[in-house]
DNA sequence: TGGACGGCGTAC
DNA sequence: GACGTACGCCGTCCAC
């Protein structure tokens, strides 16, 4: 690997200031833009690696600015002429077909860095396009520079003529000297001269510095100085010394360099009026039409093949290994990834160009023999580990899941559609497959039902005739790949790059991980649960029938209706839309206080009936022959970002209840194991703080106040010391209220007074944290003018209602606003920490796994002579999953149990 | 008979 | 007229 890191933020400036001003006809001015390609387009031709990236600055503030808040702090203003073309700069990136690279919170530099160490560490060698000092201290052997604007190469002849030293050297000379243009504060007195001399002689800035200190050196003006600015050295070494630990917001092995679309750069250097270096790239002068047209749309769905021969296979391998991707979609006879057998593999390699491979399937006498599992492993087994092929997946945790159960080892470089669409378009619209190729490629997949029919009907995929089954799979594959190249460059676009692929395509693995080793629950105290609630349920239906005076179907809530307000005549009823009464249990509530008894009784059976068939009989079903229960995580399908569960969802086991609590405690560890909870404190109402900016209520996080009785102290005049629970509990279901996007309806309604109570209750509220009402208005702003609001992470979430006609329909979206950058943000850190967590645990040489995620909490199994370790480590980890204005709590607990384990 | 839907209830 | 986000079970209704 030879990878080329273009420091494009550095060429920027660079090429403006060398190049005479150009314009374009429509007067942009573009002579940083064009020097940018004349680059590119000359490296391209005589220093061409086998990958390339250009890097660029994502914003002014970095991490180096809370290290020291001067740095970089009196940069001019880019002039107006220049500013225009930090945007076309990266549009030429693209249209030379090369990743533009960009991370929040990190300059170009530490990126460059980051990638040069990635490719050491590849077996390969970095190359780094730039003239800027500040990279010089990268050169080593195996990493070379190279000025771009000179093209010729940086060595340590230069640096040595430029610094004095060699390039390990450098960092320690440049604390000495400083930087005057980046507020380096250096050493006064001392520059380049000075500084390569007492490098030289001393070897370090601490030896110089220990020298100046201790007498060594000899006295006089600049030793005084080296001994009053010691300091300032110290902080200058940071702030010059690069970081190479940026998380790599693309993987090095997918900056393989690809050759450009030609109709694409054309069109983007007739647009720019770069006639010369058309010429000199040989580029003709493409029709625009079908410059415009995305190959995508242009070929045809259908025509694919079975594979049922190994040269076939091996054709269509050899063909993924010439585009460099290729889009794999699995086919299995169960939707379930854990229970699905392998039927078959769908490739794809270019639009309109797939083929399936069946493997599993019944076939018919007219059929050719499919290939034998064996055989097409071997293959594709390579072509999976080949990290110069990119596999494509729409679902690939699915995909994986089947995959890893069917023995393939290892699927790397991989890239998810679903993961891809959802990280830009949460709440937009669904992400499966069938929605997405409406969507982004008007076209109309062939659907599930019409291949293996419906309801009694339907057939197992294996015995699908395998016509119509090889078309339906290849067909899966073929939008997948259309997909990908449509929404993937739209990433960068919507600065969701980063969001996908340090987070999303990270929880992968973790997932799947935590989805194979499932939960052990017992089943012999489910059972006898199920029993014990079966027998008491019957009772109390015989009771509720005898105050009802006749029989009838407890569990319908028509039948219950009718009796309590019909026959029976109580008061209080109200219906529904449907003209159905409501029996829900506000309403059993309202009646079992005035006395009927029938309502409590209804209220206990449903209690028991909910428990007996949602937990206790679904648990038994779903638990493997181990005993343990395994989940499957949603990654794409709640509108703010969190994770949700099915078959069975794990994430609302009761906990509140006396009896829902005995369901929680039958969650068990493994024999030897103990179950560690670890859950954070607060996260919603830490992240309204942190995004409202809330001075009291930042204030009270950071003492480590109780923040509901501190609320309840705020809004209602008491003192914090001996307040009762109920003032408190007015209090929290407020800060719960306002995480939700507040009504005095809804509040009064939760705390069971009246709405102008509860308004009088808000506005007390607004008056004692009065920047809510400004963070609620301009969330609210923000969505109706984007359509979408950010979480502090950059995710974002969608409130496609938020402009609605109707009143009520906008008003719900408002409230889906203001709730989804808390409730999101909230899911982006609980998954940074995911991510982490395994790593730190084998770091640290704990055996503690990941088993569940709860919204805020984590839970994991450790052998119990570990436990102690990994929730203190959980603890740690959590904490420092993301950094924001207030301080992150995490509360652990260790039981045998998932009850005692709080 | 089975799929869609509404009512209800569990979690955070 | 339901303060946010989910999923699952049950009964009901209706089409096949």
């Amino acid at each position: 690997m030879r990878l080329v890191l273009v420091d494009g933020s550095g060429f920027i400036f660079r090429a403006f200031h060398a190049i005479p001003d150009m314009t374009r006809p429509d007067g942009v001015h573009v002579n940083a833009v064009f020097g940018f390609c004349n680059m590119i387009a000359r490296l391209m031709k005589e220093h061409t690696g086998s990958h390339l990236a250009v890097i660029f600055d994502a914003g002014r503030m970095t991490f180096r600015n809370r290290m020291y808040e001067p740095y970089k702090a009196h940069r001019p203003e880019a002039p107006p002429e220049l500013v225009p073309q930090f945007a076309l700069i990266r549009e030429a990136a693209r249209a030379f077909g090369l990743p533009s690279i960009e991370l929040d919170d990190w300059e170009a530099d530490d990126l460059i860095a980051a990638y040069a160490k990635a490719a050491l560490q590849a077996g390969g060698e970095a190359v780094i396009v730039s003239s800027d000092k500040d990279l010089m201290q990268l050169i080593r052997p195996g990493v070379t520079m190279l000025d771009p604007m000179k093209n010729v190469p940086i060595g340590e002849a230069e640096v040595a003529a430029k610094f004095g030293v060699t390039p390990d050297k450098v960092i320690e000379v440049q604390a000495l000297i400083g930087d005057a243009v980046d507020n380096v504060p250096g050493v006064r007195g001392i520059g380049p001269k000075g500084a390569a001399e007492l490098i030289g002689q001393y070897g370090t800035l601490e030896a110089v510095l220990e020298a100046a200190k201790s007498g060594a050196m000899k006295p006089g003006k600049r030793r005084d100085m080296l001994v009053e600015f010691a300091d300032n050295a110290r902080i200058s070494k940071e702030l010059v010394k690069l970081r190479d630990d940026a998380p790599l917001p693309e993987p090095v092995e997918d900056l393989a360099l690809r050759h450009w679309d030609d109709a694409v750069l054309s069109a983007f250097l007739d647009t720019n009026n770069f006639k010369s270096i058309k010429q000199r790239l040989a580029l003709s002068d493409a029709p625009r039409a079908e410059a415009a047209a995305p190959k995508a749309e242009a070929a045809a769905f259908g025509g694919y093949e079975t594979i049922t021969s190994m040269a076939a296979l091996t054709a269509l391998i050899e063909a993924a290994r010439q585009a460099g991707f290729v889009a794999v979609d699995v086919q299995t006879d169960d939707r379930n990834s854990l229970h699905g057998n392998l039927l078959g593999i769908a490739l794809a390699v270019a639009p309109g160009r797939a083929g399936y491979v069946p493997l599993g399937h019944n076939l018919g006498l007219e059929d050719t023999p499919q290939l034998l599992w064996p055989d097409a492993l071997g293959a594709l087994g390579a072509l999976f580990t080949d990290v110069a092929v990119l596999k494509i997946f729409h679902d690939a945790k699915y995909n994986l899941e089947v995959l890893t159960r069917a023995g393939v080892a290892q699927v790397a470089p991989l890239d998810d559609v679903m993961l891809i669409s959802y990280a830009q378009d949460a709440g937009n619209f669904s992400h499966d497959r069938e929605t997405l190729a409406r969507k982004h490629l008007a076209h109309e997949l062939k659907s599930f039902d019409s291949v293996a029919g419906s309801g009694r009907a339907r057939l197992s995929f294996a015995n699908v005739p395998l016509a119509g089954a090889s078309a339906f799979a290849a067909e899966a594959a073929d939008v997948t790949l259309r997909l990908w190249a449509m929404l993937k460059p739209l990433l960068r676009v919507n600065k969701s790059l980063a969001l996908y692929e340090l987070v999303e395509k990270k929880l992968i693995p973790v997932l799947t991980a935590m989805e194979l080793h499932g939960v052990m629950v017992d089943r012999a105290d489910l059972r006898a649960m199920s029993v014990e609630f079966e027998g008491r349920m019957a009772e109390i239906e015989t009771d509720i029938q005898r105050l009802a005076g006749q029989e009838f179907n407890v569990g319908s809530p028509k039948q219950l209706g009718e009796i309590l307000f019909e026959r029976m005549g109580l008061p209080g009823g109200k219906r529904g839309k449907a003209g159905a009464w409501g029996t829900d249990s506000s309403v059993l509530e309202g009646l079992a206080e005035q006395g009927i008894e029938v309502a409590q009784r209804v209220m206990d059976w449903r209690q028991l009936a909910k428990l007996k068939s949602t937990y206790a009989d679904a648990l038994i079903g779903q638990a493997d022959e181990n005993g343990r229960v395994h989940t499957s995580f949603q990654m794409a399908v709640a509108a703010t970002g969190r994770l949700s569960s099915t078959d069975p969802n794990l994430q609302n086991i009761p906990i509140r209840t006396v009896e829902g609590a005995r369901i929680r405690k039958t969650f068990i560890a493994a024999p030897g194991c103990s179950l560690v909870s670890a859950d954070y404190s607060q996260i919603e109402l830490r992240l309204l703080a942190h995004v409202a900016d809330i001075a009291a209520l930042k204030e009270s996080f950071a003492r480590g106040e109780d923040i509901h009785a501190r609320t309840a102290s705020e809004v209602f005049g008491v003192p914090m010391a001996g307040m009762d629970a109920a003032t408190r509990r007015r209090a929290k279901a407020i800060n719960f209220g306002i995480i939700y996007g507040i009504s005095a309806f809804g509040l009064g309604r939760q705390l069971g007074v009246g709405a102008g109570e509860a308004k009088a209750y808000i506005d007390a509220y607004f008056k004692r944290y009065p920047e809510i009402r400004a963070y609620m208005e301009a969330t609210k702003e923000e969505a109706r003018s984007q359509g979408y609001v950010l979480t502090p992470f950059g995710r974002r979430c969608w409130v496609p209602r938020i402009k609605d006609k109707m009143p009520q329909l906008r008003a719900y979206a408002e409230r889906q606003a203001i709730n989804a950058p808390l409730q999101g943000g909230a899911a982006d850190i609980i998954k940074q920490a995911m991510v982490k967590l395994p790593k730190a645990m084998a770091r640290a040489g704990l055996s503690a796994t990941l088993i569940l995620q709860v919204h805020d909490e984590l839970l994991l199994e450790a052998p119990d002579d570990e436990a102690r370790a990994a929730a203190e480590l959980a603890r740690e980890v959590m904490q420092g999953a993301a950094e924001i204005s207030v301080p992150l709590t995490v509360e652990t607990g260790i039981g045998k149990n998932w009850g005692d384990a709080h």
